[in-house]
DNA sequence: TTGTTATTTGGCCGATCGTTAAAATATAGG
DNA sequence: CCTATATTTTAACGATCGGCCAAATAACAA
């Protein structure tokens, strides 16, 4: 059976891809360039991977796992609800603000950008935006049993239009690139729950 | 001077370059598709546009008007001030949820692709965001006169934070197409305000 | 050692990319 | 009618696109 072993580590190519698919999205990105920022041979690439579709894919779902896994470690640490939702939203902030990296949530420009093209993605978003509304919905019924938030609409509504707040802000991160106008909206936004 | 006549009109072919650009973002339109919908030769398109490049900002250019008179013109409306954002809102659900077109706000996706790759991109997103800031801070201030919306915190940041909620729930709209989703969204920001 | 299998290497495929050049064509001014 | 100017038409440019293939290579099993 086993042939010539690999000359690389699967998960390291994927966090190349990740890197690049996040910077310039997917049709920005080719072929060659990912050739050259995982350090694979053209023909290893593609005998590994598949094709570019697939090796996206795979790049989603990292950058999502990394996402929701970072995500729901602030929503489910210490102190106050409100202050775990400010934490969430600075976090987005100073990702969004990075001014080294400057790009904003691979997740979102991918839904924008293949949804109707690729139902991989689309299924792919879904799970994505599901889990972080769970998080989302068990923490405000948390805080409407603690009396900290609103009990006046059920928990599962309150986590759904905090979501679009949230991805409204990280929207706002690429064109308004200003640390004041964000945390603005973010105080806005904790106001009204 | 005046040579040989034009056979197009600029407009009409602007607004099928904005079709194409609004259904497939700037990546992934070539420049053959361009000319096969605007109807004009290669040399012609090149001659009048110079570009693809500067063809898209006309087209977002022309996208951000229409899009700046609709949502304004929603907003200046007669009724309660809850019941024309919700009237914003539900014009943003429809819109997305098109069963035909199937395709987002331009506007949005052109912010996340093209933001810090084309500078003009950059200047049209923010003039536009800012414009629909202003309509919506004059609309909270309206609304905190009369009583119907919350005096508690300045309505600039109220506008900026229900920026924030719109463009999340025409976000979503890509990824979660279901109308129950997006009215509770919905639902959910406005009693929050 | 001798197959067998899987990976690497490097070049190369046809197609398409955005853009341009040249020649033909149509108007206005003189 | 003639010249100047602007647009149309058509073909083609070099570059790059995503993907593939044959040969060389390195491990395992027998």
């Amino acid at each position: 059976m086993s042939g010539r072993p690999r000359e690389f580590d699967d998960d390291a190519v994927i966090a190349a891809a990740m890197d690049v698919f996040w910077s310039n999205g997917y049709e920005a990105t080719s072929a060659q360039e990912l050739v050259e920022r995982t350090g694979l041979g053209r023909g290893s690439l593609y005998n590994a991977f598949g094709s570019k579709q697939k090796l996206y894919h795979e790049a989603l779902t990292r950058y999502q796992e990394q996402g929701i896994q970072a995500q729901a470690q602030i929503l489910d640490g210490p102190g106050m609800v409100k202050e775990r939702l400010r934490a969430l939203m600075l976090w987005g902030i100073d990702g969004d603000l990075d001014p080294v990296k400057r790009r904003g949530c691979m997740a979102l420009f991918a839904a924008l950008e293949r949804s109707g093209k690729d139902p991989a993605v689309e299924r792919i978003s879904r799970v994505y935006i599901t889990r972080l509304e769970q998080v989302l919905c068990h923490l405000f019924a948390v805080g409407q049993r603690s009396g900290e938030v609103s009990s006046g609409r059920p928990a599962l509504t309150m986590a759904r239009a905090f979501l679009a707040s949230y991805y409204g802000l990280r929207l706002l991160g690429r064109s308004m690139p200003e640390r004041a106008f964000l945390e603005d909206v973010m105080e806005g936004t904790l106001a009204g729950l």
